[in-house]
DNA sequence: CCCTTGACTATCT
DNA sequence: GAGATAGCCAAGG
């Protein structure tokens, strides 16, 4: 793959990191960059991201506050949102309601907050 | 070298 | 919960 000095530097790590995502999951910029080994970079993730190949599963990478890093609406936006939702994971008003996997608070309590 | 930008984040009103 | 503010740091002009 071609790629400039800069992206040898620190590219491989966080798109390394991204990819070891598990199915159904999110991880914010934050964690991907302190993953990577690049505490305190999350704004250089999502530059990563903007330049990084398409097989990446770029859409699991959201806000450290879970939402989509687009403005509700755009394009990338529904892209992104859909290609989660593919995955089992629930967005609802913008927000990715945390999976089993992610804690251990049902979906059904999440959503009807029903209790078993 | 200085300044602006940005798919970011934490904290305070 | 929505804004404002201040850190953060590489990239590009």
């Amino acid at each position: 793959m071609l790629m400039t000095e800069h992206q040898k530097k620190f590219d491989p790590a966080i798109w390394k990191a991204v990819s070891q995502i598990k199915l159904g999951r999110v991880m914010s910029y934050g964690e991907v960059a302190r993953m990577a080994g690049y505490p305190r970079h999350a704004r250089m993730v999502s530059l990563a991201m903007s330049r990084s190949p398409t097989l990446l599963p770029w859409y699991r990478v959201v806000r450290s506050n879970r939402t989509l890093a687009f403005d509700e609406g755009s394009a990338a936006y529904k892209k992104q949102a859909d290609l989660l939702e593919k995955e089992g994971v629930k967005i609802v008003k913008g927000k990715i309601i945390p999976t089993k996997t992610d804690d251990d608070t049902s979906l059904d309590e999440l959503l009807w907050g029903v209790k078993e």
